[in-house]
DNA sequence: CAGTATCCCTGCGGATACTG
DNA sequence: CAGTATCCGCAGGGATACTG
């Protein structure tokens, strides 16, 4: 997603460059689709049709390239069988489970605050749409 | 970024909703300046101005989004001081501290990993331009 | 100071026909 | 089966002039 290199620094408390790796990972994992994906390769070899049937709504092309992205990144291996018909293997590697691992925090904080978010939402759009007339006479 | 609702279930090894939450998180910080913006305001209230100079790059438009979001979400709070000249500060809710800290472990995740992606990406590249030509003669 | 309004442009992602 | 090639639409984002 190209994100800055950097931000600043006249506050000595803390240094953006500390979070900056953060930033590479939501890079990896911000496609539309690369969840999808890597959750569905965590747990053993699947096949190319069998992630296009699993991953519902994908598009062949986005399948490809989201493959073709974590694996370049080494989050997944690719392995092909010189058969007839062709048979293409793809599987998370230790760091992609790894990092798969890391998303069950994000998990949990999802659902203690999912209610919390809702819930500001309601109040933001309520506040935008009803200020505007404090005082009609 | 709008995600697929679901994505089959034929595998009761795992079930793939059990990870949306983490597209919800992913949503939440996938803007290109979503992070820094959390991280500029995770340590005191910060001001329109201070956050402009601070997030190298950043647009007027862009910040103005960002922060606009995150409050939604209820990530942020935005105080006015109805001073002259205006006076606005954001802070990030125990909320979003809470996302911040999370942040942490992929960090970690990145900064363990980091060479070994890039080796990755090196390799992925070099085969892809060598490739073509394995026997010249 | 702290925004909003406007214009423009790039690249992600959708659909699908074609191929080794 | 497992892709690649092609075309297209749209939303995210950049730049900047204007305003309460």
């Amino acid at each position: 997603m190209e994100f800055p290199g950097k931000a600043g620094g006249m506050d000595p408390e803390f240094d953006i460059k500390d979070v900056c790796p953060v930033i590479e990972v939501i890079d990896r994992i911000s496609g539309k689709w690369s969840i999808s994906v890597l959750v569905a390769t965590a747990h053993g070899p699947v096949r190319f049709t069998e992630l296009e049937r699993q991953i519902t709504g994908i598009s062949r092309r986005m399948l490809t390239l989201t493959l073709r992205n974590l694996e370049r990144d080494g989050l997944l291996t690719r392995t092909v069988y010189p058969t007839v018909p062709p048979r293409v293997e793809y599987a998370a590697t230790g760091m992609a489970r790894e990092l798969y691992e890391h998303l069950a925090g994000f998990t949990s904080w999802a659902a203690r605050h999912q209610g919390e978010i809702a819930a500001a939402r309601t109040a933001y759009d309520a506040g935008r749409t009803a200020e505007p007339v404090p005082a009609p006479g």
